[in-house]
DNA sequence: TTAATTTTTTATCATTTGTAAAATTTTTAC
DNA sequence: GTAAAAATTTTACAAATGATAAAAAATTAA
């Protein structure tokens, strides 16, 4: 998906406004597990997906969490860093090669406090995050393991094609042992 | 918590763009169990929490999910509601008799395309509740109830005290039975 | 206060999920 | 293509959690 769309899904932009915008974007490409985001660091750079999927895991004590997936159109943000300047809590992994869009921050929050278009197109992409995540966690909240898998099935079965499935099992809050058990049972 | 210090929380205004946002504000307060947003509506109010505690539930009617309490200095939002003008998934309803502050969102998104101050308070506003809502994602998805049971009296202890534990339970993704069973284990 | 209602706890048993280790399949590197 | 590594599935068993019912405790209302 190229850059004017993904940019556009989010809040349509005047010309001017996004120009400024795309001044501030490139796009560049890392080979597949290249880590965009690394846990408790401070970074000032975000992206968009042209091509490719990426996973954010958290790492409370040892154990993995897998807690999202991006895919084509999808920013890629760590929270703490994007939002308050501040060490991140997740580490982002590329799960392909993938082709994205790279954009400055810092810059990017000068043009928040210059430009009202852009300013709201911030507070769109916000509130759009926003909706995406509270949804997931309703939806984590469905019952058994069984109706997670199930779900994610029926809303997304594309990413069971594109990701191994340790990794489903932690976005879905089971062991793989679980899921494999689960599939099984399915078939 | 005051009007004047819940909107500077957020991203401190100008004052005049404070007096436009503060126009379209007022306070109210309703009894224990009034009902403030209801799933399956279309609302165009917000609140903020002078005193009182809330909580948000999906599934009404089947088997509730309690996903979210609010308290003092907190935003009341439906999330469809508010950023999409389109039938909220939740309901909401005081667990205290609560004093609000009451205001209307056409009017604030009136602001948003009119003044870049509001406009960035309203993206801060939701970035913030975004890394929120992220973090109880990553919090929901510790392994055991135990340890879920665990981080709540760790991270937020006065809620164990204000709210009954039925509503807790569903909150922590477990049954009460199963709470209750914890809480007997850690005495 | 007493009675009624709601909330919490306790007990039992069934089911689900986790752990560990081995077997199988798939992917990667040479 | 083959060997090594990684990922997935399978199995057996243990532990955690859920469902249900009922008792105890706490709260609310008359």
């Amino acid at each position: 998906m190229d850059i004017d769309n993904i940019i556009d899904n989010i809040y349509p932009l005047p010309e001017k406004s996004k120009t400024l915008l795309k001044e501030n974007i490139y796009e560049i490409t890392y080979p597949k597990a290249h880590v965009l985001f690394k846990a408790n660091r401070i970074e000032s750079t975000m992206y968009f997906i042209k091509k490719g999927i990426v996973r954010a895991y958290a790492n409370p004590g040892d154990e993995e969490i897998t807690f999202w997936f991006g895919k084509e159109g999808d920013a890629v943000i760590s929270m703490k860093n994007y939002v308050e300047n501040q060490k991140g809590y997740e580490t982002i992994e590329l799960l392909e090669s993938c082709d994205l869009y790279k954009l400055n921050t810092e810059h990017l929050r000068k043009l928040f406090s210059e430009d009202i278009h852009v300013a709201n197109w911030g507070r769109k992409f916000a509130e759009q995050e926003l909706i995406k995540v509270e949804e997931r966690l309703i939806f984590r909240q469905c019952r058994t393991a069984m109706e997670r898998y199930k779900e994610l099935m029926a809303t997304d079965p594309e990413l069971l094609q594109r990701v191994q499935l340790g990794h489903i099992a932690s976005y879905l809050g089971m062991t793989q042992v679980s899921l494999s058990r689960i599939r099984a049972e399915l078939k």
